[in-house]
RNA sequence: GGCCGAGUGGCAGAGUGGUCAUGCAGAGGACUGCAAAUCCUUGUACAUCGGUUCGAUUCCGGUCUCGGCCUCCA
């Protein structure tokens, strides 16, 4: 039984898919203009555990996850690296394919690209047009928040609060100064599709809607995104899309990440906090910057520091030091397995998760050699679902380091403990442990 | 200002109306040539003030502090 804490009600509610036999999500991606940061990383991170309890549970799911390549933050940008959109939207791609990779992340089904679309994008605004969700404005394409009786129930805002917000940008063509664009005019150096509104381009919130009607229909099981989308971006879809679709909920649940936070205040552009993913991967490995990324519930802030990445690092350590010397072969231990589910299932409790993890380790430390092997399989169950402990992490030694280990071995045979202790200073060095054990001496990389 | 969320032991971080979170760090011990790893032992934790209750860290209300959204943002 899947628990998942929903946006929309504000509950932790029990998860009941529209079609058991095809489960459908749909994730925000990200805007291809920047190099990803870590706080990009985390709903990948967190979405890609959903996506694998939910294939654990279920037998089929599609999940679709788009990229934004059009943009007035990418339009910006290339101009000021002058450079074409294309190739910047090409190249910053390619930088968060690099990330799924180093984090483990699993292929969303669908990763459509927003400018694959724009057809489908431009019938779906020709749809609330037509049935006068919409109205045509200099050039402009606007979604009319009055005419959605129900605007704010996501984020739970009531539209006199929004009016006196009043940080909308208050265009004077606007009917409303909620109502946000579906659709504005290019110029000659814009990209620009011809429309029957003009020569334009998708407003930012048209794209999810379009694209989920596309590959998932009109009503989906899970929507999600960090928490910051959830106004305007989520609310927005929502409305546009349930206008369109004649009243049909746009998702059943939305799910939502916490933000990540650098000495307790959000990380964000705006306050120039921002910690490189790339960076961050210089000195962590991929493993282990996934790992923190997972270390605190998912709706909860994640203060990100060294300290915690490096716990991280030794976590994992840890981990596979219990999996050594593991065959592959043992079967998994079902009631533990059980205990470890039910904290994921318990709106994704991973914190939980990881301390049964932590419980298995310790068994397979105590156990006899028949039930390591089960403690062991259980404990790389685990792993799998939270995307960790996949690697084969005896990897090939160099001819160097095989020559310093065999030098090792017969110092210490000939009880030469200065020169054992000094070779292994040297393999240390090198990033690679040497623990003496009773059936000798043992080593693992980093 | 409005709407959310949070305050847990040295740190990180779950959770619960009444015997255990867990991890890291610390202390003591076992093992070891020394380390490391591992094992055993070890901590008057739940912002604050009231209320409900036989009993509250957990429920309710007030207060204080912090964060998020209301603007591009994952």
């Amino acid at each position: 039984m899947l628990y998942l804490y929903n946006t929309l009600t504000k509950e932790k509610e029990l998860f009941q898919p529209l079609d058991p036999h095809h489960i459908k999500m749909y994730v925000c991606g990200p805007t291809v203009y920047a190099t990803p940061h870590i706080g990009n990383a985390r709903p990948p991170v967190i979405f890609d555990v959903l996506y694998r309890l939910l294939k654990e549970i279920y037998p089929n799911i599609t999940y679709v996850n788009n990229i934004t390549d059009v943009d007035d933050k990418i339009n910006a940008r290339a101009k000021e690296l002058g450079i074409p959109i294309r190739e910047l939207t090409d190249s910053t791609l390619k930088l968060y394919q690099d990330m799924t990779k180093s984090l483990s992340i699993l292929s969303p089904d669908h990763m459509p690209r927003v400018t694959d679309h724009i057809p489908e994008i431009i019938l779906f605004i020709q749809k609330l047009v037509d049935l006068e969700f919409a109205y045509i404005v200099s050039d402009h394409v606007l979604f009319e928040v009055g005419k959605y009786k129900r605007y704010g129930k996501l984020s739970n805002k009531t539209l006199d609060q929004l009016i006196e917000g009043s940080r909308i940008e208050v265009a004077p063509y606007k009917k409303d100064p909620r109502d946000f664009v579906l659709w504005k005019p290019s110029d000659e150096e814009t990209p620009g599709w011809e429309s029957p509104w003009g020569r334009g381009r998708p407003g930012w919130h048209i794209e999810c809607s379009a694209l989920i009607k596309t590959f998932l229909g009109e009503t989906i099981d899970i929507h999600g995104g960090g928490i910051d989308l959830t106004f305007p971006h989520h609310e927005n879809e929502n409305a546009q899309s349930i206008c369109a679709h004649d009243g049909e909920p746009l998702a059943k649940y939305w799910f939502h990440n916490g933000l990540i936070t650098v000495n307790g205040v959000k990380m964000s552009k705006s306050l120039g906090n921002i910690i490189l993913l790339e960076d961050v991967l210089k000195e962590y490995n991929g493993e282990a910057v996934r790992l923190t990324l997972l270390s605190a519930h998912y709706r909860q802030p994640l203060d990100w520091t060294r300290k915690r990445t490096e716990s991280s690092a030794e976590t994992l350590k840890k981990f596979y030091n219990a999996l050594d010397g593991y065959s592959g072969n043992g079967s998994v231990d079902q009631k533990l397995f059980s205990k470890f589910l039910n904290a994921l299932n318990d709106d994704l409790n991973i914190p939980l998760g990881l301390s049964i993890m932590h419980e298995i380790t310790g068994l397979i430390h105590k156990a006899d050699n028949v039930s390591r092997e089960t403690f062991q399989a259980t404990l790389k169950k685990c792993g799998e679902l939270l995307g960790l402990l996949g690697k084969n992490y005896q990897k090939d030694l160099s001819p160097k380091e095989l020559e310093l280990i065999e030098q090792r071995k017969k110092a210490r045979a000939d009880k030469n403990f200065a020169l054992s202790d000094q070779l292994r200073d040297e393999l240390k060095e090198l990033g690679v442990i040497i623990e003496d054990t009773k059936e000798g001496q043992k080593w693992s990389k980093i």
